[in-house]
DNA sequence: AAAACAATCACCCGAAAGAAGTATTTAAAG
DNA sequence: CTTTAAATACTTCTTTCGGGTGATTGTTTT
């Protein structure tokens, strides 16, 4: 077998099953090797700081912040960080926003793990790697324009069951106002109604229940 | 260490890193071990029939069906079948048909691995096991009123973003009669508006996006 | 048999939502 | 400095929604 350093790898997940999992399969190969485990986003930064893995493999949904945020907290200080995203499916948007902000590469947990092991080569290789499921799902809604943050705000508003007008009250602003967010985000999403926004804006990622 | 027969066990789940974890798990006990895995409902009950496992372990979400219905299958076959689920959290609907269908123990992928063992041996002893915070989960909604079948399919058909009116054509119903479910469905879930009823029906897993 | 529930339909009515157009202000981008 | 985009606000008009009341039919449970 060969002499070269291992690729030293830390797992962030909830789940401590599937970090058993990875952490398994990690450690059967020769060339990697398992250094951290992180339940949390705080865990995952105080672990990248202790142990200053090759890779990192970050779930997008942790108990205290998203897995986005906790990433953007390890690139902030390390810049150079080598961060892949490893979740179940969660739209388009979470994709789009994880490789904006920096990440190496989007898996999914449902994928072999022969395909986990070769994206983890690669991107300690410097590549970046997206799978073809991931990269479809993405393609699906290139042309979208996106919603604003205001519009964002609304329609969380409106997925919390509010009326126009105590969104209007709520955020300040006229229920006429209002009426034109809900407008553009239905435009944006190709909704039909604001029940059918909200669906649309969950299935995409855009906001969560 | 013990000469007793070991308890033999089954993992069904789709996300092949979580079936590995609970596998190494498993087999680091003395007195368990895996004998078989599945990815889908059919694997599913393909694997029960092959091996007979003291105690199998089901994922709710499974690419060709719910792990219920897997369940359900498996229990028509094999009444006397021990069988856990083991999931990421679904709503109290989803734990409660799982229960009433004949499921020993329902277990978060986010429990300490301790606590799974635990439940194993609990479930093959012939007990059954719900944990506290699935058990409080359960106990939030125990007055509710459950919907009814046609219930569900309006509310399927509201977050599918139809009007009342395109509901009534779909379902050969009057608009009148979609009123009335509609209102039903909004007093059962304690919801402000449709599309209140939508967001709380995909939270307590009455329906999905 | 009686009571309870589920599903169906009807009519009325006010409140809310949505469509379309116009317009002002501010901030960012070219 | 001009253009563009976002957020704000208003008016008018039409459609849809949701509340209330009441009624019929069939099924299930007691």
């Amino acid at each position: 077998m060969s002499k070269l350093p291992a690729i030293r790898v830390l797992s962030v997940d909830d789940h401590p099953l599937l970090r058993e999992g990875v952490a398994t399969l990690i450690n059967n190969e020769l060339d990697m090797t398992m250094v951290a485990e992180a339940a949390s986003g705080l865990e995952a930064v105080q672990g990248f700081r202790e142990h200053k893995p090759d890779v990192t493999l970050m779930d997008l949904r942790l108990p205290d912040m998203s897995g986005i945020d906790a990433m953007m907290a390890i690139l902030c200080e390390f810049p150079e960080a080598r961060i892949v995203m490893l979740t179940t499916f969660e739209g388009d948007v979470e994709i789009q926003r994880a490789l904006a902000a920096g990440a190496r590469g989007y898996l999914l947990k449902s994928m072999p793990p022969s395909e986990l092991l070769d994206v983890i080569r690669q991107v300690h290789a410097g590549k970046k790697r997206i799978p073809p499921e991931v990269a479809s799902q993405l393609a699906e809604h290139m042309g979208d324009e996106l919603l604003t943050q205001r519009e964002i705000e609304v329609l969380r508003a409106v997925a919390d069951g509010n009326r126009n007008r105590d969104i209007a009250e709520k955020l300040f602003i006229s229920e006429e106002t209002v009426k034109v967010h809900i407008k553009h985000i239905m435009e944006k999403l190709h909704a039909s109604d604001r029940t059918d926004a909200v669906a649309i804006g969950v299935r995409r990622g855009i906001i969560h229940l």
